[in-house]
DNA sequence: GTCTATATAATGATAGAC
DNA sequence: GTCTATCATTATATAGAC
């Protein structure tokens, strides 16, 4: 159903596998059917079957694939020094097919997508640890939650991608898209939203008053 | 497969309707079965077809009585003239089958959920306004966007619960779960995490300039 | 309204030829 | 390594009895 290039170096499973990815990071693991994924590495369902065993080890050849991918991503960005924590968000923020992989696997809740967020949660925490010491991030004697809730808010909004452009009235393709997303972003972690202390002193009192505090009103 | 109680005052198609919510937000619309929704009701898959239609028949009736279920609920609290955005988030946070169906249809992007969305944002924007306006918020020339944001934040953090549990070492259930929470988004949101206002004023400037600002590094 | 039995379609997986 | 043909399972959906 589609022809491959003649150049393409690729083994054949390499090839099978890439198709994989991208057919699982677009409409995710189950809708996906073998034959899709066979028509569209230019294979015979069989053979998938054949050198993966199953669609379940196609899945976790593609985890393990992924997983060191972005394993060796993080490697150069480390060793090109690069610890600004808006430009790996930037980054990351890209719709290439590993990224769209790691998102569906974040909404079915896999273990390669928990190890995952894990280790995004690791480097974040150091990296900001340094803009700490930098001046660029303030102190916090809670910073690691604070840095879990950043990476769940990250991924989340581009999970609710295709909601938050619809209420900013267009559409994720558009170019205007990240730089309003990103002013908004950067409004609320600069100033904050509420305009004193009084909601999170409240809140601390309670804590420290030890009792659970209330879900309802306040 | 289940006993019904025999003072269940609802209808069939209502018990079955009410099953199918529970189901489809347990584990999705695509892994559940007909066949699993008509054992939970205690009636035979074939009823279910005819009552519904169609599979797709029953979710579109599901859709239709969680939206109306949750206009109702807006309706309420806009009549007891509850206007606290904490409370709101908090009863909104709660374990429901109704929240679980919502969180469901907030993966699989149908447009029962974006309706949801869209009217949370409204309402976000109507009460943070009201809020502003007592200072308890403080003012933004970006309000709307901001809280677009805050929504997405919101039902981001809730879809990746899990991880951000087990981020915290413990499960979604632990009763120190929300607490740890909601005093992390607090601060967040109460202190910002930036120490100063360097990158948001380097991004305004970029903008001001007229040129879509770079996505790599600064 | 409700059930039983069945039709139909699609999917993951297997067997064996080349 | 790769393909074709086929099996077995499972799901939705239909037909018709009660």
């Amino acid at each position: 159903m589609r022809s491959i290039k003649p150049t393409d170096d690729r083994s054949t499973a390499a090839r099978i596998r890439d198709e994989a990815i991208a057919r699982f990071g677009e409409v995710g693991f189950e809708k996906t059917t073998v034959r899709q994924i066979a028509a569209a590495a230019g294979v015979s369902p069989g053979l998938i079957l054949h050198h993966f065993g199953s669609k379940e080890g196609l899945r976790a050849a593609c985890d393990d694939y992924v997983l060191a991918q972005f394993a060796s991503m993080r490697n150069d960005q480390l060793e090109t020094g690069n610890t600004d924590p808006l430009g790996a968000m930037a980054v990351i923020q890209q719709e290439q097919p590993l990224m769209r992989y790691f998102m569906q696997s974040l909404r079915d809740g896999s273990l390669t997508a928990a190890k995952l967020f894990d280790g995004l949660v690791e480097e974040s925490v150091h990296l900001t640890e340094l803009s700490v010491h930098d001046g660029i991030v303030r102190p916090s004697d809670n910073l690691r939650d604070e840095m879990i809730m950043l990476v769940a808010w990250q991924f989340g909004a581009m999970l609710l991608q295709e909601h938050v452009a619809r209420a900013f009235g267009m559409d994720t393709a558009d170019p205007e898209y990240m730089p309003r997303y990103i002013r908004a972003v950067l409004e609320i972690l600069t100033t904050g939203v509420f305009a004193d202390s009084r909601y999170l002193d409240a809140w601390n009192q309670l804590a420290s008053s030890g009792e659970p505090p209330p879900s309802g009103d306040t």
